[in-house]
RNA sequence: GCGCUUGUAGCUCAGUGGAUAGAGCAACCGCCUUCUAAGUGGUUGGCCGCAGGUUCGAGUCCUGCCAAGCGCGCCA
């Protein structure tokens, strides 16, 4: 077990005996590396944190918990009390040997969260864009992270289902065809009609037999750009496990039908002008709305997007969705309607995606559907690649506005991070290559004795090789800590941070030192240990994030 | 007007009620006969939007205000 680990469960097993019952103390979050030196290599603020649950002062507690820990730990670290109540830990050298030996041992990095109810399928929504015309900027945004989370919450072990649903039916879909009939046949053009910019659907029409109809025509172009979207979104590495059709799943298999007639044996609807209406204000919305338009009978979005989640909770325990900042008018009303038809609010939720702009050349490009200044995944993507394009829109937290700077993603050099990172691995890589080419054997790295992997922090080395070794390391042995705090949370981006945060601190080691030296084989060796640890970590961090981790560059 | 989100270094952002608020970039001074200089060491840089409150302790929680983005359709 990893030394922090070792502290949070040893906490937690004394505090436990104030306890008794109700004990799901996460002592995790409380043991954490401290911005400051003076603060000892590891430091701990449970009893602040738990002094008030405890009843008990907090410099008590962390006398008590001292005297716990003292005789468990002796062997790797001093354990000082400060003041108020925080418990600072001053690792042995050969603590930081027992972590590499703890990595060498262990196959996965990332443990798996217990699973107490097997049967709990949390369905992801993301995306589900239009098929009225190209992914932009935004969608990509949501793609990524919704990706990015999925990949995640399956790495710890969740089960996970993810999903686009295609609004392929509705008013947006009859403007589709018209606007794309007015370019298939001017001289029927319909006049007057709302349309979607020529240049959008120009693309689209390319070798179409001479004779269609309106509804084939409309059907055609709707494939064709459906198309499209699976295409970029799989040059940016997004799968879908469905592509949920709302014409196909809800109108033709009479789903919609059945949830109007649920709501209104619940007599939670009303006709009125015409209209069918929801009582959503008596749930708690603002006000009432329209399930089915007075006008040609027609369902409203909302009607069809009540019966979509409906059809998701048959599928799975727990539903989120991910949905650009414009959609938040939905929730209220899809929530409250939800609670009534008796589904655990608890178990469904959105995060809200803010929006994207492109900076370049430092002025930011407005976009704008309207006059058809949209920015599109595939114009930025052809410039930056899909590894500079998914970390980009990783690294910044979704309630944030984020302005991508294209000029930025395309530099190969350190202002760059996903250069800065995917270059510690390779830097990485090669000294494993190197080391194995002049010094040693594949198998000379592997089952490296303890009393060698000690040596990394052997009292002879300067300061700075010390530091940089030890701020390595420790750093390190938090990686499952940040993939499991990235997963709670709902937040990829933390884990990109991270990435860059050990890829800083590995280039720093490599700095200050030297790994393969002929004159010290066995230091050489338990350093090789570090590197290939960092290296393994690297690899897995990037992969959960769904970005390449090079051998060489 | 009401609701959601945001406001932290020149810029982009981390920050789980705890210690002297951190990182990257930019700026300035250094480091390549050395495993990838696509890198690294150091310096400078802060009324944490403002004002109250809760707390032993607030960037973090609460209230009010200011500013920005988004939302408040028989659009999707």
């Amino acid at each position: 077990m990893l030394i922090q680990d070792l502290i949070s469960q040893y906490i937690q097993d004394y505090l436990g005996t104030y306890l008794a019952e109700n004990n799901n103390l996460n002592l995790q979050n409380k043991v954490e590396i401290p911005q400051n030196q003076n603060y000892g290599d590891i430091s701990s603020t449970a009893p602040l944190a738990l002094s008030k649950v405890l009843k008990k002062a907090p410099y008590v507690l962390a006398e008590e918990i001292k005297k716990v820990l003292d005789e468990k730990l002796k062997d790797f670290a001093e354990i000082e009390v400060i003041k108020p109540g925080f418990i600072n830990f001053k690792l042995k050298p050969s603590a930081y040997g027992e972590i590499l030996q703890h990595f060498d041992n262990t196959q996965s990095l990332i443990t798996q969260t217990k699973n107490q109810n097997d049967n709990q399928k949390l369905l992801i929504e993301f995306v589900s864009a239009n098929p009225t015309g190209d992914l932009h900027l935004g969608h990509g945004r949501g793609a990524v992270i919704g990706s990015a989370l999925a990949n995640l919450l399956k790495t710890i072990g969740q089960n996970i289902i993810t999903e686009f649903y295609i609004n392929d039916a509705g008013e947006q879909i009859n403007k589709l065809g018209l606007s794309a009939w007015n370019l298939y046949k001017p001289d029927q053009a319909f006049e007057g009609a709302d349309q979607y910019p020529a240049e959008l659907i120009q693309p689209y029409l390319s070798d179409l037999k001479p004779d269609l109809k309106l509804e084939e025509l409309t059907n055609i172009v709707k494939e064709r750009i459906l198309n499209k979207q699976k295409e970029v979104l799989k040059n940016i590495r997004v799968n879908f496990d469905l592509w949920f059709s709302e014409k196909k799943e809800l109108h033709e298999n009479n789903c919609l039908e059945k949830t109007l007639k649920t709501l209104e044996s619940k007599n939670l609807t009303y006709q009125k002008d015409n209209a069918l209406w929801l009582k959503s204000s008596e749930l708690g919305d603002e006000r009432d709305r329209v399930l089915i338009k007075s006008e040609g009978k027609n369902p409203t979005y909302l009607a069809g997007d009540i019966a979509y989640h409906i059809n998701k909770f048959e599928r799975a325990t727990n539903l989120l969705d991910i949905f650009g900042a414009d959609h938040q008018g939905q929730e209220l009303s899809l929530k409250v309607t939800l609670k009534a038809l008796g589904y655990d609010e608890s178990k469904f939720q959105i995060l809200f995606i803010q929006f994207v702009s492109l900076l370049r050349n430092g002025t930011e490009v407005k976009m704008s559907k309207r006059n058809g200044s949209v920015i599109t995944v595939e114009e930025v993507l052809e410039e930056v690649g899909a590894d500079a394009f998914r970390f980009m829109l990783l690294l910044s937290n979704i309630n944030n506005k984020l302005a991508f700077d294209i000029d930025l993603a395309k530099k190969a050099d350190d202002q760059n991070p996903v250069f800065y990172v995917q270059y510690a691995h390779a830097r990485a890589c090669s000294i494993l290559r190197n080391a194995c080419q002049d010094l040693f054997k594949e198998q000379d790295l592997k089952d490296i004795k303890s009393e060698i992997l000690d040596l990394i922090m052997t009292e002879s080395l300067s300061d700075r090789e010390k530091q940089s070794t030890k701020d390595l390391i420790l750093k390190l042995s938090f990686f499952n800590h940040e993939v499991h705090r990235a997963a709670e949370t709902l937040n990829p981006s933390a884990l990109a941070h991270y990435l860059i945060d050990i890829a800083n601190k590995f280039h720093s080691f490599y700095g200050s030192c030297k790994v393969i030296n002929p004159d010290n084989k066995n230091l050489s060796l338990a350093r090789l240990s570090l590197i290939k640890t960092f290296q393994r970590i690297m690899q897995k961090g990037l992969e959960v994030l769904i970005i390449d981790a090079p051998e060489k560059m």
